[in-house]
DNA sequence: CCTACCGATCGGTAGG
DNA sequence: CCTACCGATCGGTAGG
């Protein structure tokens, strides 16, 4: 038996699971108890809130999409070996935290007002890391003069984002092959 | 006054509205039955029962994508013409039934089993237009032979989906323009 | 479409 | 983390 208390860290996992699965108002506090083998009113001794696990949850989505654009900047490099990695990281964040990104992606909107305002704003900073490397792009001849940074920014992370609905971690496509595939489509697209 | 007897189409329409806004499951018949003027148990004598209106609004968005689908199927012409037929299509389908075109994309993992699963077929026929549609553009010569029609339709329809969730029908970008956008981005990544 | 309900479940608390 | 609850709200029904 190796039965031990959960963490709160525990719990905030938890809760991501069930909120990308069902949904945050599809899913109760007894669900995420019965998910972890405790009681939903136990709940209460590691937190504060049902809202404070979404909270916590889409912070994290936040983080990690954050930290993905940092580190792809950071490296320097052509718009165009910046844009690859943009789009590698995403793929990450998203497969490698799944939960979390779906969460983040799907239920941010569920937040109470000052929550949402502060992840839309730091969505809103992600999506800008995008839209300058697509200007930059443009602006040394690197891409397309006819490509329009806001609209492609937008075009592009709506691929990204949507790869949490179809692609199969387990199935006959591997990540490799998902992002060869991603960095052709929008390569022609850009280029 | 004019104050009328709702109908049974008044509370599907309602139903779709709250649905897209709050999700199926942030949405309660006393919720729908204040959007009406009426109360919650009122409802049940146009519905048996919320996921009876679930389905109706689902179903409806079915409907809507695959006559969009059909109809630019049926008027022929190069691959190229087809698939922008299918792009404006979709696009109108989402503009116009914005509501219906929200649930459709984002509640329908919410019907029982049974729903889902026809709603998913739908989907799929829906998806096999798009794939037809690359599949005998690259046949042709009309887009590069690096296209894969399944992974490209996905790209596509994902780009097609998420329009409900930036473009502001009252904003600075018209459906023009949007679709303008829509056709480079898309031409330039197949040809 | 309302009145008057039903049992079940919700998020959450007090006290240990 | 459990026991024992709380008031509020849920989807839904009977009968008019």
């Amino acid at each position: 038996m190796v039965t031990t208390r959960n963490s709160r860290a525990d719990v905030v996992t938890a809760a991501g699971r069930l909120f990308a699965e069902r949904g945050y108002h599809g899913t109760s506090m007894r669900d995420l108890g019965k998910e972890l083998g405790l009681l939903g009113s136990s709940l209460y001794s590691h937190v504060e809130s049902k809202q404070d696990l979404l909270v916590e949850v889409v912070e994290e989505g936040a983080r990690l999409f954050g930290a993905s654009a940092d580190a792809a900047l950071a490296q320097g490099g052509s718009a165009d070996e910046v844009l690859v990695r943009l789009i590698d990281g995403h793929v990450d964040v998203v497969l490698d935290n799944r939960d979390v990104a779906r969460t983040f992606l799907n239920e941010a909107n569920m937040l109470d007002d000052s929550h949402r305002r502060r992840v839309l704003d730091a969505r809103d900073h992600y999506e800008e890391t995008f839209r300058g490397t697509l200007r930059a792009g443009v602006a040394d001849g690197s891409f397309r003069d006819d490509v329009d940074p806001k609209t492609d920014a937008i075009f592009i992370l709506s691929v990204l984002n949507a790869i949490e609905r179809w692609f199969d971690p387990g199935g006959s496509m591997s990540v490799a092959k998902l992002k060869a595939e991603l960095g052709r489509f929008v390569g022609a697209a850009l280029t």
